[in-house]
DNA sequence: TCATTAAGCGTTG
DNA sequence: CAACGCTTAATGA
């Protein structure tokens, strides 16, 4: 079973995430070692809460292995997914560097493993590696230009386009270096992140099938045209 | 009228 | 046993 993707657990310890993760590979040998002593894992079950709106914010954190939902309540009474964290991906920098409480809250779709690094370790970073102020830089760019296409994308485009988009944005090679062509999720959690019910994502997965984009299998998809899926989302 | 959804049910990997 | 695929009735634009 080819497997290799976004949550093939087991395999990946929290040494791992941190040491391939792009913001790790222009420290020394030693700075390393400090980092590592600043981070800690925590479990989180599918359906809890990683964190809350509110909440003071005592660490950057991110996703070793699972699957996470960024959300915000909206005056309607509903919640609006905000993006979606695969495993590689690190977040909530921008709290941390304003110092204040946490803006939206983080729900884990499937059971999963957080790497939490202590607010005076991500301090000391800034102050001690180019390399990690310049990640933050592209980092926050490049999620900036998410969220501007994700507006435009649901503004503009119809349900099949959004779903395209919800799922190509897993594939952001700056965010989330470890993604593969295989995207191990199911169609409830495609559905979470778009916004949509589970049997209107099975209607586009077979549309975008049909299109040549991507073939859906048991627990998860295989993307075979990434830049036609980007095209067609906008 | 038309798209979508919740609920539910049989099938499948 | 969770995920999938499909049906039906309700809903709202």
């Amino acid at each position: 079973m080819a497997d290799h993707s976004i949550g093939n657990a087991h395999a990946t310890t929290l040494g791992d995430m941190l040491r391939a993760s792009q913001w790790a590979s222009g420290l020394t040998a030693g700075e390393l070692t400090r980092v590592e002593q600043g981070v800690f894992e925590k479990q989180v079950p599918a359906g809890d809460f990683v964190c809350r709106k509110g909440e003071p914010v005592e660490h950057w954190l991110g996703v070793i292995d699972g699957l996470l939902k960024l959300t915000c309540d909206l005056a309607s009474g509903k919640t609006a997914a905000l993006a979606g964290i695969p495993a590689g991906g690190w977040f909530g920098e921008g709290s941390l560097l304003k110092t204040e409480a946490r803006r939206y809250d983080v729900i884990a779709l499937r059971d999963s493993r957080i790497a939490l690094m202590r607010r005076a370790t991500f301090h000391w970073l800034l102050d001690h590696s180019i390399a990690f102020n310049r990640f933050l830089l592209t980092q926050l760019n490049e999620r900036l230009g998410q969220f501007i296409g994700q507006i435009e994308s649901d503004r503009l485009h119809d349900t099949d386009a959004r779903i395209a988009r919800s799922l190509t944005t897993l594939f952001n090679p700056v965010l989330y270096p470890g993604t593969g062509t295989r995207l191990k999720i199911c169609q409830e959690e495609i559905g979470s992140l778009a916004g949509i019910s589970r049997q209107r994502v099975n209607l586009s997965l077979k549309k975008l099938e049909q299109a040549g984009y991507l073939s859906v299998g048991y627990r998860g998809v295989n993307i075979l045209d990434l830049e036609g899926l980007r095209r067609f989302g906008g």
